[in-house]
DNA sequence: AATTTACCTTTAAATAGTTATAAATTAAAT
DNA sequence: ATTTAATTTATAACTATTTAAAGGTAAATT
Protein backbone atom coordinates (compact mmCIF):
# COMPACT_ATOMS: atom_id res chain seq x y z
CA UNK A 1 0.00 0.00 0.00
CA UNK A 2 0.90 3.33 -0.72
CA UNK A 3 2.84 5.88 1.70
CA UNK A 4 2.37 9.37 0.50
CA UNK A 5 5.80 10.83 1.68
CA UNK A 6 7.40 7.97 0.46
CA UNK A 7 6.17 8.92 -3.01
CA UNK A 8 6.88 12.50 -3.05
CA UNK A 9 10.57 12.11 -1.35
CA UNK A 10 10.93 9.91 -4.53
CA UNK A 11 9.41 12.68 -6.72
CA UNK A 12 12.11 15.13 -5.19
CA UNK A 13 14.78 13.29 -5.37
CA UNK A 14 14.94 12.52 -9.05
CA UNK A 15 14.42 16.43 -9.23
CA UNK A 16 10.80 16.70 -9.80
CA UNK A 17 8.67 19.87 -8.10
CA UNK A 18 6.63 19.40 -5.66
CA UNK A 19 3.89 21.20 -7.03
CA UNK A 20 0.46 21.03 -5.34
CA UNK A 21 -0.95 19.31 -7.68
CA UNK A 22 1.09 16.38 -7.65
CA UNK A 23 0.49 16.10 -3.90
CA UNK A 24 -2.97 16.23 -4.25
CA UNK A 25 -3.22 13.44 -7.14
CA UNK A 26 -0.66 11.47 -5.61
CA UNK A 27 -3.14 11.88 -2.01
CA UNK A 28 -5.88 11.30 -3.88
CA UNK A 29 -4.83 7.69 -5.39
CA UNK A 30 -3.61 7.21 -1.76
CA UNK A 31 -5.22 4.13 -0.16
CA UNK A 32 -7.58 3.85 -2.92
CA UNK A 33 -9.35 0.46 -3.70
CA UNK A 34 -11.05 1.07 -6.77
CA UNK A 35 -9.38 1.94 -10.12
CA UNK A 36 -10.50 5.37 -11.41
CA UNK A 37 -10.14 7.00 -14.73
CA UNK A 38 -8.89 9.90 -16.04
CA UNK A 39 -12.40 11.44 -15.74
CA UNK A 40 -13.21 10.51 -11.92
CA UNK A 41 -9.89 11.67 -10.94
CA UNK A 42 -11.06 15.23 -12.65
CA UNK A 43 -13.78 15.53 -11.16
CA UNK A 44 -12.35 14.32 -7.66
CA UNK A 45 -9.59 16.81 -7.32
CA UNK A 46 -11.25 20.02 -9.36
CA UNK A 47 -13.33 20.20 -5.87
CA UNK A 48 -9.83 21.34 -4.24
CA UNK A 49 -7.91 22.48 -7.41
CA UNK A 50 -10.66 24.33 -9.27
CA UNK A 51 -7.78 24.72 -12.28
CA UNK A 52 -6.46 21.51 -12.41
CA UNK A 53 -6.40 19.99 -16.16
CA UNK A 54 -6.57 16.34 -17.81
CA UNK A 55 -2.97 17.29 -18.81
CA UNK A 56 -1.73 17.23 -15.37
CA UNK A 57 -3.38 14.05 -14.55
CA UNK A 58 -2.15 12.25 -17.36
CA UNK A 59 1.44 13.62 -17.26
CA UNK A 60 1.70 13.06 -13.50
CA UNK A 61 0.10 9.36 -13.80
CA UNK A 62 2.23 8.82 -16.45
CA UNK A 63 5.09 9.66 -14.12
CA UNK A 64 3.60 7.47 -11.43
CA UNK A 65 3.69 4.72 -13.70
CA UNK A 66 7.62 4.79 -14.45
CA UNK A 67 8.25 5.21 -11.18
CA UNK A 68 6.78 2.13 -10.57
CA UNK A 69 4.05 2.92 -8.26
CA UNK A 70 0.97 2.29 -10.33
CA UNK A 71 -0.71 0.35 -12.87
CA UNK A 72 -2.31 1.38 -16.44
CA UNK A 73 -5.16 -1.40 -17.18
CA UNK A 74 -6.67 -1.42 -20.43
CA UNK A 75 -9.09 -3.77 -19.31
CA UNK A 76 -12.16 -1.56 -20.35
CA UNK A 77 -12.16 -0.88 -24.06
CA UNK A 78 -14.07 2.57 -23.35
CA UNK A 79 -10.78 4.20 -21.52
CA UNK A 80 -8.42 3.43 -18.99
CA UNK A 81 -8.49 2.66 -15.43
CA UNK A 82 -5.36 3.81 -13.05
CA UNK A 83 -4.95 0.78 -10.53
CA UNK A 84 -2.77 2.65 -7.49
CA UNK A 85 -0.60 -0.25 -6.57
CA UNK A 86 2.28 -2.45 -8.16
CA UNK A 87 1.61 -6.05 -6.58
CA UNK A 88 0.53 -8.49 -9.40
CA UNK A 89 -2.73 -9.58 -9.29
CA UNK A 90 -5.90 -10.49 -11.82
CA UNK A 91 -9.10 -7.84 -12.68
CA UNK A 92 -12.53 -9.41 -12.83
CA UNK A 93 -14.13 -6.75 -15.03
CA UNK A 94 -18.51 -6.93 -15.74
CA UNK A 95 -19.14 -6.47 -19.44
CA UNK A 96 -22.85 -4.85 -18.73
CA UNK A 97 -21.84 -2.28 -15.42
CA UNK A 98 -17.88 -1.97 -16.09
CA UNK A 99 -17.55 -2.84 -12.39
CA UNK A 100 -14.06 -3.85 -11.91
CA UNK A 101 -12.85 -5.71 -8.98
CA UNK A 102 -9.18 -7.17 -7.99
CA UNK A 103 -8.43 -10.98 -7.82
CA UNK A 104 -5.66 -12.06 -5.84
CA UNK A 105 -2.88 -14.00 -7.23
CA UNK A 106 -0.35 -16.04 -5.34
CA UNK A 107 3.43 -15.72 -6.47
CA UNK A 108 3.93 -18.76 -8.03
CA UNK A 109 1.29 -18.30 -10.07
CA UNK A 110 2.41 -15.07 -11.15
CA UNK A 111 5.72 -16.48 -12.04
CA UNK A 112 4.09 -19.30 -13.44
CA UNK A 113 2.51 -16.81 -16.00
CA UNK A 114 5.76 -14.16 -15.97
CA UNK A 115 7.44 -17.32 -17.29
CA UNK A 116 4.98 -18.53 -20.30
CA UNK A 117 7.18 -16.62 -22.65
CA UNK A 118 10.35 -17.11 -23.75
CA UNK A 119 11.08 -13.29 -23.72
CA UNK A 120 11.68 -11.43 -20.21
CA UNK A 121 8.59 -9.88 -19.06
CA UNK A 122 8.47 -6.88 -17.32
CA UNK A 123 5.10 -6.83 -16.22
CA UNK A 124 1.66 -9.10 -16.56
CA UNK A 125 -2.15 -8.35 -16.49
CA UNK A 126 -4.94 -10.67 -15.89
CA UNK A 127 -8.28 -10.03 -17.37
CA UNK A 128 -11.44 -11.71 -16.32
CA UNK A 129 -14.38 -10.77 -17.85
CA UNK A 130 -18.24 -11.84 -17.46
CA UNK A 131 -21.22 -10.71 -15.41
CA UNK A 132 -20.63 -9.89 -11.81
CA UNK A 133 -23.53 -11.17 -9.63
CA UNK A 134 -25.83 -8.63 -10.18
CA UNK A 135 -25.89 -8.02 -13.53
CA UNK A 136 -26.13 -11.97 -13.84
CA UNK A 137 -30.07 -11.47 -11.88
CA UNK A 138 -31.73 -9.31 -14.40
CA UNK B 1 -8.64 -22.76 -36.57
CA UNK B 2 -11.66 -21.46 -39.26
CA UNK B 3 -12.80 -22.82 -41.63
CA UNK B 4 -14.68 -20.33 -43.55
CA UNK B 5 -17.84 -22.27 -45.27
CA UNK B 6 -18.30 -22.76 -41.90
CA UNK B 7 -18.62 -19.36 -40.58
CA UNK B 8 -20.17 -18.65 -43.66
CA UNK B 9 -22.87 -20.93 -42.95
CA UNK B 10 -23.37 -20.38 -39.72
CA UNK B 11 -23.98 -16.53 -40.50
CA UNK B 12 -26.31 -17.40 -43.16
CA UNK B 13 -28.54 -19.47 -40.83
CA UNK B 14 -28.77 -16.84 -38.19
CA UNK B 15 -30.47 -14.43 -40.89
CA UNK B 16 -27.11 -12.62 -42.15
CA UNK B 17 -26.93 -11.84 -45.29
CA UNK B 18 -23.37 -13.12 -46.77
CA UNK B 19 -22.60 -10.16 -48.48
CA UNK B 20 -19.53 -9.96 -50.77
CA UNK B 21 -17.40 -7.26 -48.18
CA UNK B 22 -18.41 -10.33 -44.93
CA UNK B 23 -17.00 -13.08 -47.26
CA UNK B 24 -13.89 -10.89 -48.17
CA UNK B 25 -13.28 -10.50 -44.42
CA UNK B 26 -13.93 -13.72 -43.06
CA UNK B 27 -11.72 -14.60 -45.75
CA UNK B 28 -8.62 -12.38 -45.10
CA UNK B 29 -8.98 -13.72 -41.32
CA UNK B 30 -8.72 -17.21 -42.06
CA UNK B 31 -5.84 -19.01 -40.99
CA UNK B 32 -3.72 -15.93 -39.94
CA UNK B 33 -1.43 -16.51 -37.31
CA UNK B 34 -1.19 -12.40 -36.53
CA UNK B 35 -3.47 -9.73 -34.67
CA UNK B 36 -4.19 -6.99 -37.51
CA UNK B 37 -6.05 -3.93 -36.13
CA UNK B 38 -8.64 -2.36 -38.10
CA UNK B 39 -6.48 -0.30 -40.11
CA UNK B 40 -4.66 -3.08 -41.70
CA UNK B 41 -7.66 -5.03 -42.60
CA UNK B 42 -9.20 -1.79 -43.94
CA UNK B 43 -5.41 -1.25 -46.25
CA UNK B 44 -5.45 -5.31 -47.37
CA UNK B 45 -9.56 -5.35 -48.05
CA UNK B 46 -9.49 -2.14 -50.14
CA UNK B 47 -7.33 -3.50 -52.80
CA UNK B 48 -10.26 -6.06 -53.53
CA UNK B 49 -12.72 -3.82 -52.38
CA UNK B 50 -12.09 -0.29 -53.11
CA UNK B 51 -15.24 0.97 -51.40
CA UNK B 52 -15.10 -0.76 -48.31
CA UNK B 53 -15.50 1.22 -45.24
CA UNK B 54 -14.09 1.50 -41.66
CA UNK B 55 -17.69 0.85 -40.46
CA UNK B 56 -18.10 -2.18 -42.34
CA UNK B 57 -14.76 -3.84 -40.99
CA UNK B 58 -15.79 -2.74 -37.14
CA UNK B 59 -19.34 -4.26 -37.18
CA UNK B 60 -18.06 -7.56 -39.44
CA UNK B 61 -15.52 -8.22 -36.55
CA UNK B 62 -18.15 -7.30 -33.81
CA UNK B 63 -20.48 -10.39 -35.10
CA UNK B 64 -17.61 -12.64 -35.57
CA UNK B 65 -16.67 -11.70 -32.38
CA UNK B 66 -20.63 -11.94 -30.63
CA UNK B 67 -20.46 -15.75 -32.46
CA UNK B 68 -17.39 -16.69 -30.60
CA UNK B 69 -14.81 -16.44 -33.92
CA UNK B 70 -12.81 -13.73 -32.95
CA UNK B 71 -10.91 -12.33 -29.71
CA UNK B 72 -11.13 -8.31 -29.24
CA UNK B 73 -7.34 -7.71 -27.62
CA UNK B 74 -6.78 -4.62 -25.94
CA UNK B 75 -3.27 -5.50 -24.70
CA UNK B 76 -1.80 -2.22 -26.69
CA UNK B 77 -3.28 1.08 -25.17
CA UNK B 78 -3.36 2.75 -28.57
CA UNK B 79 -5.23 0.34 -30.85
CA UNK B 80 -7.66 -2.58 -30.79
CA UNK B 81 -6.15 -5.90 -32.41
CA UNK B 82 -8.11 -8.66 -33.81
CA UNK B 83 -7.48 -12.67 -32.92
CA UNK B 84 -9.12 -14.49 -35.34
CA UNK B 85 -9.04 -17.60 -32.51
CA UNK B 86 -11.33 -18.49 -29.55
CA UNK B 87 -9.09 -21.14 -28.47
CA UNK B 88 -7.87 -19.23 -24.69
CA UNK B 89 -4.14 -18.43 -24.69
CA UNK B 90 -1.63 -15.90 -23.40
CA UNK B 91 -0.03 -12.54 -25.33
CA UNK B 92 3.31 -11.15 -25.07
CA UNK B 93 3.44 -7.65 -26.33
CA UNK B 94 7.18 -5.75 -27.13
CA UNK B 95 6.52 -2.10 -25.39
CA UNK B 96 8.74 -0.84 -27.99
CA UNK B 97 7.67 -1.74 -31.46
CA UNK B 98 4.62 -3.32 -30.62
CA UNK B 99 5.12 -7.06 -31.49
CA UNK B 100 2.61 -9.19 -30.65
CA UNK B 101 2.68 -12.88 -30.34
CA UNK B 102 0.82 -15.77 -29.08
CA UNK B 103 2.02 -18.05 -25.90
CA UNK B 104 0.05 -21.32 -25.07
CA UNK B 105 -1.47 -21.89 -21.73
CA UNK B 106 -2.07 -25.28 -21.37
CA UNK B 107 -6.36 -26.05 -20.38
CA UNK B 108 -5.58 -26.68 -16.81
CA UNK B 109 -4.21 -23.34 -16.14
CA UNK B 110 -6.66 -21.64 -18.32
CA UNK B 111 -9.12 -22.86 -16.08
CA UNK B 112 -7.28 -22.20 -12.83
CA UNK B 113 -7.32 -18.68 -13.94
CA UNK B 114 -10.84 -18.75 -14.75
CA UNK B 115 -11.52 -20.05 -10.96
CA UNK B 116 -10.05 -17.16 -9.47
CA UNK B 117 -12.80 -15.18 -9.40
CA UNK B 118 -15.77 -16.07 -7.36
CA UNK B 119 -18.41 -15.06 -10.16
CA UNK B 120 -18.63 -16.34 -13.84
CA UNK B 121 -15.67 -16.24 -16.08
CA UNK B 122 -17.06 -15.98 -19.68
CA UNK B 123 -13.21 -15.14 -21.01
CA UNK B 124 -9.96 -14.65 -20.15
CA UNK B 125 -6.99 -12.26 -21.49
CA UNK B 126 -3.54 -13.18 -20.30
CA UNK B 127 -0.97 -10.21 -21.09
CA UNK B 128 2.80 -10.33 -20.57
CA UNK B 129 4.86 -6.84 -21.44
CA UNK B 130 8.32 -6.66 -22.27
CA UNK B 131 10.99 -6.39 -24.70
CA UNK B 132 11.12 -9.13 -27.88
CA UNK B 133 15.01 -9.98 -28.08
CA UNK B 134 15.44 -7.44 -31.30
CA UNK B 135 14.51 -4.47 -29.01
CA UNK B 136 16.57 -5.49 -25.79
CA UNK B 137 19.39 -5.40 -28.05
CA UNK B 138 19.45 -1.61 -28.78
C1' DA C 1 14.41 38.35 0.60
C1' DA C 2 14.58 39.09 -4.17
C1' DT C 3 15.82 37.18 -8.42
C1' DT C 4 16.31 33.74 -11.67
C1' DT C 5 15.48 29.65 -14.08
C1' DA C 6 13.92 25.46 -15.40
C1' DC C 7 10.14 22.95 -14.85
C1' DC C 8 5.13 22.65 -14.52
C1' DT C 9 0.26 23.73 -15.27
C1' DT C 10 -3.15 25.55 -18.00
C1' DT C 11 -5.79 26.57 -22.01
C1' DA C 12 -6.88 25.46 -26.36
C1' DA C 13 -6.52 22.98 -30.14
C1' DA C 14 -5.16 18.74 -32.45
C1' DT C 15 -5.21 13.84 -33.03
C1' DA C 16 -6.76 9.19 -33.63
C1' DG C 17 -9.67 5.39 -33.07
C1' DT C 18 -14.22 4.27 -33.17
C1' DT C 19 -19.26 4.92 -33.68
C1' DA C 20 -23.65 7.08 -35.41
C1' DT C 21 -26.58 8.71 -39.14
C1' DA C 22 -28.88 8.80 -43.28
C1' DA C 23 -28.90 7.85 -48.06
C1' DA C 24 -27.81 4.50 -51.48
C1' DT C 25 -27.11 -0.26 -52.51
C1' DT C 26 -27.94 -5.13 -52.65
C1' DA C 27 -29.00 -10.12 -51.03
C1' DA C 28 -32.52 -12.82 -51.06
C1' DA C 29 -37.47 -13.60 -50.35
C1' DT C 30 -41.71 -13.12 -52.97
C1' DA D 1 -38.86 -9.10 -62.05
C1' DT D 2 -40.23 -6.94 -57.95
C1' DT D 3 -40.04 -5.99 -53.31
C1' DT D 4 -38.16 -5.50 -48.85
C1' DA D 5 -35.32 -5.37 -45.22
C1' DA D 6 -30.61 -5.63 -44.17
C1' DT D 7 -26.15 -3.76 -45.26
C1' DT D 8 -22.73 -0.66 -46.95
C1' DT D 9 -21.01 3.70 -47.71
C1' DA D 10 -19.80 8.47 -47.00
C1' DT D 11 -19.81 11.77 -43.84
C1' DA D 12 -19.92 13.67 -39.64
C1' DA D 13 -19.78 13.18 -34.75
C1' DC D 14 -17.73 11.65 -30.67
C1' DT D 15 -14.52 10.67 -26.97
C1' DA D 16 -10.28 9.78 -24.77
C1' DT D 17 -5.90 11.28 -24.88
C1' DT D 18 -1.94 14.17 -26.38
C1' DT D 19 0.37 18.29 -27.90
C1' DA D 20 1.89 23.16 -28.09
C1' DA D 21 2.43 27.46 -26.46
C1' DA D 22 1.90 30.91 -22.92
C1' DG D 23 1.88 31.97 -18.35
C1' DG D 24 2.81 30.45 -13.50
C1' DT D 25 5.56 28.60 -9.74
C1' DA D 26 8.96 25.66 -6.83
C1' DA D 27 13.17 25.91 -5.47
C1' DA D 28 17.99 27.04 -6.41
C1' DT D 29 20.90 31.04 -6.54
C1' DT D 30 22.37 35.42 -5.41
Amino acid sequence: MWNVDEILDKLKSKGYKLTGQRKAIVERLCGREDHPTAEQLYKELKKDYPTISFATIYSTVQLLEEMGYLQTLTVDEKKTHFDPTWAAHAHFFCQKCGRLEDIEMNQEEVERLKNLSKYRTQSLQVYLYGLCPECDNR
